[in-house]
RNA sequence: GGUCCCUUCGUCUAUCGGUUAGGACGCCAGAUUUUCAAUCUGGAGAGAGGGGUUCGACUCCCCUAGGGACUGCCA
């Protein structure tokens, strides 16, 4: 026994999406919860694609909602289950439900059931078939639906580990229709039977299912099923409080990484969106994995805030490996058409370093890395230009063969130069930093003087001093 | 309409009957200064409203208001 993972406890979650777009950074969140959850009780993380509405599901959705997934490392420890193909079971357990006597054929029509809905409604109760308890019609094999036969009295009671106890009338709640006419299984009968014979023991999902929640139940009950635990966390809303949609800048987990964050950075965010462990903000996936428990998960909707997020990332882009923010920085660059010299590669991989701290996205970085990859001779700012007197020139100069005598070419060694420089010629660093930024970066934002020499290198610092010397002489 | 859920600084949250209501992001000011950041220091900033219960309520109960979900042969 290993004595680092948590014991075997039993648990299994699932996240459930339905392949009929992108994945949405909310479902991703309940993606995240679930995957916690399952870790940090040394548990299960399934997936199951909810594909039973053949109108909607497409494969594109599909793989659009699993390159997601990836993208943010969240991982199913079983083959991915497809809803679909489990029709005959559906199929099986209605039969099953019919000779309980818990399931009932309904022969209304659309017409009919439109008026019922609508009857219903005016007099703000549930609505009730009237072959619940009808003999059968002339014809029973015209066309009808299987619905269930849920109670008329006492309560269902849903304990939710999140929003708490919460119970409903059974009176209230609806005969909800299991097989549709062509003899399809319905999401609310699919849900049940699959999270049953999966093991599903905590059903982590957005808090619009609380109402089916009880419904389900029910289901359990009549088939002597388990009743899972049920935790129903709050939706993600946009800044301003509504139903996050596009116009609040982006919904797709693919958007995120098209903006620069990384997996580990929108994973931090997510989980601090609707949860929190004390004082801590920022934290790896160990800590998260040790820290979460679905019961300490907020009742109420978070907003999503695009500032908190871009500290969030910040902070794990600056803790991230330089190799591989070279790579994002790279792509993003050719992602976006940027011009790039032959050697770009290495120019961001030796800048890197140097303005990962200021940079809270992938995007940022590929900006603030932007002066190292201009190709010499740099055209220079009209202000830059204006600043180099003669007595600058001659003193750059001079500082040029400080450089060139420089022993070692780091961080370090080249403020202490500038430094000692300043001294020896007595004067401030406003005498000759600006000019001398303006030449090494041609006007681009980039960090400190020696920073930008580090990261350029001892060649190309040099080589654009002497063009700028040059072309003044 | 009915059922159900939610409500602490602008935002994310802590508090789990007794705190000057804490932290983080953002914001403002100062420090630093070779641009922009980053960094450091300080500051402003909250219990939706009204009733109870209690010696004492952000915390428990009720009402009101506001927000949301569901009310499909969608999931």
């Amino acid at each position: 026994m290993s004595s680092s993972s948590p014991a075997p406890s039993g648990v299994v979650t699932r996240f459930a999406p339905s392949p009929t777009g992108f994945l949405h950074i909310g479902g991703a969140r309940t993606a995240l919860f679930n995957w916690l959850y399952a870790r940090h009780t040394g548990g299960k993380f399934l997936i199951r694609v909810e594909d039973t509405d053949r109108e909607r599901s497409t494969e594109a959705a599909v793989a659009a909602i699993f390159e997601g997934l990836d993208w943010l490392g969240l991982k199913s420890d079983e083959e991915p289950i497809f809803q679909y193909s489990r029709a005959d079971r559906h199929r099986e357990v209605v039969q099953e439900l019919l000779a309980k006597g818990r399931a009932y054929r309904c022969w209304m029509t659309v017409e009919e059931l439109e008026a019922a809905r609508e009857k219903a409604r005016a007099e703000g109760r549930a609505i009730r078939s009237p072959w619940r308890d009808a003999p059968p019609p002339a014809d029973p094999s015209a066309p009808h639906v299987i619905r269930f036969k849920g109670p008329l009295e006492g309560e269902t009671l849903v304990d939710d580990m999140v929003k708490g106890p919460v119970t409903f009338r059974n009176i209230e709640l609806d005969d909800l229709v299991l097989l549709r006419n062509d003899g399809a299984p319905t999401y609310n009968l699919a849900v049940v039977v699959d999270d049953h014979d999966m093991g599903v023991t905590h059903v982590i999902r957005g808090d619009d299912h609380l109402n089916n929640a009880a419904r389900q139940s029910l289901i359990y009950q009549a088939m002597e099923w388990d009743v899972p635990a049920f935790a129903h966390i709050p939706l993600i809303h946009g800044p301003d409080g509504a139903k996050l949609s596009k116009r609040h800048g982006a919904q797709a987990v693919g958007e995120f990484a098209d903006m620069g964050y990384i997996p580990e950075g929108l994973r931090n965010y997510l989980a601090r969106l609707g949860w929190g462990h004390g004082d801590d903000e920022v934290f790896n996936d160990e800590q998260a994995i040790s820290w979460f428990d679905v019961k300490d998960v907020v009742k109420a909707p978070a907003r999503l805030d695009w500032a908190k997020l871009n500290f969030i990332n910040s902070q794990h882009l600056r803790q991230a490996d330089d190799t591989r923010l070279t790579a994002l920085t790279l792509k993003a660059l050719k992602a976006a058409g940027t011009d790039l010299p032959a050697d770009a590669e290495a120019r961001i991989a030796s800048t890197v370093p140097q303005v990962k701290e200021g940079a809270k996205t992938i995007l940022e970085l590929g900006e603030h890395v932007a002066f190292a990859l201009k190709v010499r001779p740099l055209t220079l700012e009209e202000k830059t230009a204006k600043q180099l007197s003669e007595e600058t020139v001659a003193r750059l100069a001079r500082l040029r063969e400080h450089l060139a005598a420089a022993p070692v070419w780091g961080v370090a060694e080249l403020e202490a130069l500038l430094k000692s420089f300043a001294e020896s010629e007595a004067v401030g660093f406003g005498k000759f930093g600006p000019p001398l930024r303006g030449i090494l970066t041609g006007g681009a934002q980039a960090p400190d003087l020696n920073k930008i020499m580090a990261a350029l290198g001892r060649d190309e610092s040099l080589g654009r001093l002497d063009d700028a010397l040059a072309s003044r002489a």
